[in-house]
DNA sequence: GATGGCCTAATTAGGACTTCCGGTGT
DNA sequence: CACACCGGAAGTCCTAATTAGGCCAT
């Protein structure tokens, strides 16, 4: 969501996908079971207009497509594919980042809860009260990071480095603005019933070894995320190889195409038609392709365009309009994969419509916080007594979290619920000069019509 | 006119790739 | 021969902190 505020546009075409796919995301919310790990997915595929595999077997392209292995045929999957992608607009999707990072990554505190301010909660109040103290991702290798030497000249670092997954507590966590570093990626995609087993795979996930089932397929969706047209599995392959460096990625040895993660996201949300392999015991058979269509290498790439929709759209930077300015640019810097869970999704459309005024200058915004967990006010609670100049970031996540409190309080006792995790919908809000303003229902109505 | 606050654009530094390349291995 | 893989080198893109300058109110 967050990389979306940048612009008005963005916000509104959220909004109205949210709006205007409500229906088919009540069909895929049928099941509970199926709400917990494929509910994001789903409900990235119908923004996409991509049907799913199970309710729209007439409009999959994947069934006519996975038939299809011969060389020739991959060979006009892929233009035909590579053609979509470079015509298609995905700007009007919600993007992965808003879908998933929220719970995908913060899953320890057991509450739904936005994973920037549980960075910034975690870096510091572990110092002071230790109240979340349960680790965020999971080191599948305790192979050392090589320390990589600081080259800092004058100012200091100012933007954080990718928060790689094995460094759990270091500051300014998880990427800025529309960023998506790849290792997160690959992690959305293995995430995905849709591109996983598909694209990628879990070969043994417990190690987090995965393997590029589909590279180019992969290296395509990449590149159309980073639009980079051009992108390929080579150039993919690089940016891959620069992970070993840095202690994200090691390469499984001997097997093509696999990659091992070295740390993990906690509570990894996998799909469970991919476990079958591993659990079966046969991660060294690594070269066997899923069970039930394997891919050709550029299967379905027609369907990996629309699939592409649910991509965030390409850098505000790429749009006109585009102005550079820090609050603005600050402002989706906490990328938010919001993961609509059942209740935000069954919400009736006046509680969808909420509006939520800015909170000022802080550097997480209210539309970063749609939902705060009891963990976190808990948290709130032991972090009240800090002054500015001390954990900055803490300072500013509760001075914030202090108002949402409030104002979750003053909603509570408007609704009925008993719950104590409350969430707040995404702002709708224009950014103009860096200021967010808030917008009428009537107002936010005519930009939902727009679209 | 001086001062201070606010806002904006420009500058700057650094991270994360991307591109290209030559080479090796399967 | 195709493909995967490797890593160096240079370049690009983006973000965010800093700075300078303009505007306005007092």
């Amino acid at each position: 969501m967050s990389a979306m505020l940048q612009q008005t546009e963005l916000i509104f075409e959220y909004a109205s996908d949210r709006v205007n796919n409500g229906l088919q995301l009540d069909e895929h919310l049928a099941s509970p079971a199926v709400i917990v790990e494929q509910v994001p997915h789903s409900h990235l595929l119908s923004y996409s207009g991509l049907a799913c595999e199970q309710t729209h077997t007439d409009d999959c392209l994947l069934t006519t497509v996975e038939g299809s292995e011969s060389g020739d045929e991959e060979t006009m999957e892929t233009l035909v594919a590579a053609e979509n992608l470079l015509n298609m607009d995905s700007p009007d999707s919600l993007s992965l980042d808003q879908q998933h990072y929220t719970q995908l990554y913060v899953p320890s505190l057991g509450d739904v809860i936005t994973s920037p301010v549980t960075h910034q909660l975690m870096v510091s109040v572990e110092d002071i009260v230790g109240a979340l103290s349960q680790p965020q991702w999971v080191t599948l290798q305790r192979e050392t990071v090589a320390e990589q030497p600081k080259k800092k000249r004058g100012k200091k670092s100012k933007r954080p480095e990718s928060p790689t997954p094995d460094i759990t507590f270091k500051r300014g966590k998880y990427s800025k603005g529309n960023t998506l570093y790849l290792w997160q990626f690959l992690i959305e995609l293995l995430q995905d019933r849709q591109a996983c087993p598909r694209y990628i795979k879990w070969t043994n996930r417990h190690a987090g070894i995965f393997k590029l089932v589909n590279s180019k397929a992969v290296a395509r969706l990449w590149g159309k995320h980073k639009n980079k047209p051009d992108m390929n599995y080579e150039t993919m392959g690089r940016a891959l190889r620069y992970y070993y460096q840095r202690g994200i990625l090691n390469k499984v040895e001997g097997q093509r195409l696999v990659y091992q993660f070295a740390s993990l996201p906690k509570d990894m949300v996998f799909i469970s038609g991919d476990e079958d392999q591993e659990d079966q015991g046969n991660h060294e058979d690594d070269e066997d392709v899923p069970e039930e269509s394997p891919p050709s290498s550029d299967q379905s790439l027609d369907d990996l365009a629309s699939y592409e929709h649910s991509f965030p759209p390409p850098p505000p930077s790429s749009r006109p309009g585009y102005q550079r300015s820090r609050q603005t640019s600050s402002s989706p810097a906490t990328a938010q994969w919001h993961q609509p869970g059942p209740q935000s999704e069954s919400r009736s459309p006046a509680q969808r419509r909420t509006v939520l005024r800015p909170l000022g200058c802080s550097l997480i915004q209210q539309q970063h916080l749609p939902i705060v967990s009891a963990e976190m006010l808990r948290t709130l609670q032991n972090v009240q007594s800090l002054q500015p100049g001390q954990h900055g970031s803490v300072f500013r996540t509760a001075q914030l979290l202090g108002s949402m409190c409030e104002r979750q309080a003053a909603t509570a006792e408007q609704t009925t619920s008993q719950i104590v995790t409350l969430q707040l919908q995404p702002v709708t809000c224009p950014v103009k000069q860096g200021k967010l303003e808030v917008e009428t229902e009537e107002d936010l109505d005519s930009g939902l019509t727009r679209e």
